[in-house]
DNA sequence: AAACATTCCAACCGCGGAGTA
DNA sequence: CTACTCCGCGGTTGGAATGTT
């Protein structure tokens, strides 16, 4: 409710902060801890008001930050985690423990951003914009939007996985679920849309003209249908979208983990956001790979439901520790769309092969994306666009050092070559749904959203 | 070398949630 | 239940630094 006071008060400094301020401020916290922050300038000597000393202080005097140009890693991790955040950069700064939320975005608005509309991306939505679709600049753009048409592809991912969710909630089976699956593929000719990227599942589904051709058995098309039919209602405020949106809308406290377990074969069935109107469940991860095998589900009412918000997570990292602090929401939406583009082509159902599973666990034959530990800092720096443009593409051929051109290589005419360009650019994504590039994406995304702020070795 | 433009980022502003009397 | 404070968050700004003409 009411606001603060604020800084108006007569007699408190505004402004840059001098050495000697830094000074006092720290020494006061070292030796007493910040407290209250309203009382902490009295106490410290400092004319300023609280807010400016906290400001100060988990902006630049805190002495677990990491200041300086960021890593790519870095910058791979903010582009993704906003494609999945949006602009919440206190949560997206979680994952990147020692970078503050005002660097983050700071770093946000003046490169990624521009970098990311550059490309033809819209920075809010991480889709193709649709002017570069349209553009007529000789094919450039087109071939520009299908090589991003996997982000749009992924979204269409969560959708669909979304819309499992519920469905699965809705049928409130007192039965664990061994969920499965489907296969679809999704066409994009996929609007831009307002919203911020947090909302992106539940904004896509309200203003852009997906077509989504599924065949989930019994899968009614309340989705599409519903959002479509609340577009001039205001938005995600629809009844019918009451799970999806509330449930994904990254409520990073109350979402309650992610729901593991493992088939026969070692491969996934689903991976669902648990959320509170589901009740309570059990799983297990695979101890090979970390990976998230499939999912249990206990109802609501059943006899486990007293515990459905104190589930024991093990941590995915296999050299972690339990406990961390990684986001489950994040980490199940993550796994719950890295499944469903996976397992979306034909031969998904019920037994996945191989292929899932060495796709997953490493991305490492051919395409390459680099998520973990990685001392080349040089490369890095050289590879600055490049590698951004790598991951969020992938060309086939990536490795080519010599692959420089940021605009080519993100419409894949430095793997594709001209002629490739077409075929690499609209064939190979979308039709069945599993492509590498995908794959390797998301498999980044999870790697992040994995490591834990604390113990993560990319940072 | 100067003028101008652009980039960068620390800091500010205002809002809203949480807690509490 | 209301009113209030405190705090954290996200958006924005202003000026320094850097680049370009």
């Amino acid at each position: 409710m009411g606001r603060s006071p604020c800084c108006d008060k007569v007699g408190l400094k505004k402004g840059p902060w001098t050495p000697e301020e830094d000074q006092k401020l720290l020494a006061y916290i070292e030796e007493h801890g910040h407290g209250s922050w309203r009382a902490l300038p009295a106490k410290a000597g400092l004319e300023r008001c609280g807010k400016s000393c906290r400001l100060r202080w988990t902006n630049y005097l805190r002495p677990d930050i990491k200041r300086g140009k960021f890593s790519l890693q870095e910058e791979q991790a903010i582009i993704q985690l906003h494609a999945l955040l949006g602009n919440r950069w206190s949560a997206i700064a979680t994952h990147l423990p020692k970078r503050t939320d005002n660097e983050i975005k700071n770093y946000w608005n003046t490169h990624l951003k521009k970098r990311l509309t550059k490309m033809g991306i819209d920075p809010v939505t991480h889709k193709p914009r649709n002017d570069a679709l349209v553009s007529g600049d000789g094919g450039h753009s087109k071939k520009v939007a299908a090589n991003l048409s996997h982000m749009a592809q992924w979204e269409s991912a969560r959708l669909e996985a979304e819309a499992r969710l519920v469905r699965e909630s809705k049928l409130r089976s007192s039965q664990q679920h061994s969920l499965q699956i489907p296969s679809s593929t999704t066409t994009f000719p996929s609007s831009s849309s307002s919203s911020s990227s947090a909302q992106v599942m539940i904004k896509l589904a309200d203003e852009s003209p997906i077509t989504t051709t599924k065949d989930w058995t019994n899968n009614e098309d309340w989705l599409l249908r519903s959002n479509h039919e609340s577009n001039g209602g205001g938005g995600m405020g629809n009844a019918e979208l009451e799970s999806p949106t509330s449930t994904l809308s990254f409520s990073e406290n109350n979402a309650s983990p992610a729901i593991i377990g493992e088939n026969s074969n070692n491969n996934v069935n689903v991976v669902v956001p648990m959320i509170e109107f589901v009740g309570a469940t059990s799983g297990s991860y695979s101890e090979n790979d970390g990976i998230i095998r499939s999912i249990n589900v206990k109802e609501e009412g059943s006899e486990d439901h007293h515990d459905h918000h104190q589930h024991e997570w093990k941590d995915y990292d296999n050299n972690s520790s339990m406990g961390t602090t990684f986001n489950p929401s994040l980490h199940e939406l993550t796994m719950m769309t890295m499944e469903s583009t996976w397992g979306s082509s034909s031969h998904h159902h019920q037994n996945h092969d191989h292929d899932d599973e060495s796709l997953r666990t490493s991305g490492s034959n051919g395409a390459h994306v680099n998520v973990g530990d990685d001392d080349d800092d040089d490369a890095e720096e050289e590879d600055e666009e490049l590698g951004f443009t790598n991951l969020l593409l992938n060309t086939n051929n990536n490795n080519n050092p010599n692959n420089d051109n940021n605009e080519l290589s993100l419409s894949s005419e430095g793997g594709g070559g001209g002629g490739g360009g077409g075929g690499g650019g609209e064939s190979h994504n979308n039709d069945n749904g599993d492509s590498y590039e995908d794959k390797n994406y998301w498999n980044s995304i999870l790697h992040l959203v994995d490591s834990s702020p604390s113990d993560s070795p990319i940072f």
